[in-house]
DNA sequence: CTTCTAACA
DNA sequence: TGTTAGCA
C-alpha cells in the first residue's frame, strides 16, 4: 500500500532532472525559489536532483493540472509529507 | 552550469 | 499566475 520513499541523494543535472519531469529547466529553478524544492548543490554550486526531487516534480505538475497554484501545490506537498511520517509512526506504534 | 530580467498567455 | 527566452 506504501510505496517505498525514493531516494533523497541527488544524482541528476537540472538538464536530465528537467527531462524526467517533463518541466523546462527554468521551471525548475522557479519551483525552487518558491520553495517547492530543495535540491543539493555541488561545491561548484550546481544542482544535484535525487529521485524524491522528481517524485515532487512529478507531484507538482499533477496539482497543477488539478487546478492548484505554486502555494497551493506546497501546501499540499507538505501536507503529504507530514501525512506519511505519521503514517509510518502508526505503523511502528501498532507492530 | 548560474542568476536575473522581460515578455507572453 | 506560471512559463519561457535571452542575457551576463
Amino acid at each position: 500500500m506504501t510505496d517505498p520513499a525514493p531516494s533523497t541523494l541527488g544524482v541528476y543535472g537540472i538538464t536530465v532532472a528537467a527531462e524526467l519531469a517533463g518541466l523546462g529547466e527554468q521551471t525548475l529553478r522557479l519551483y525552487e525559489r518558491r520553495g517547492l524544492l530543495t535540491p543539493d548543490r555541488t561545491s561548484g554550486g550546481t544542482r544535484r536532483y535525487s529521485d524524491s526531487d522528481i517524485a515532487v516534480l512529478l507531484r507538482v505538475a499533477e496539482l497543477l493540472a488539478e487546478g492548484h497554484n505554486l502555494v497551493g501545490a506546497r501546501r499540499v506537498i507538505e501536507l503529504e509529507a507530514i501525512n506519511s511520517d505519521l503514517r509510518i509512526r502508526i505503523a511502528e506504534l501498532t507492530a
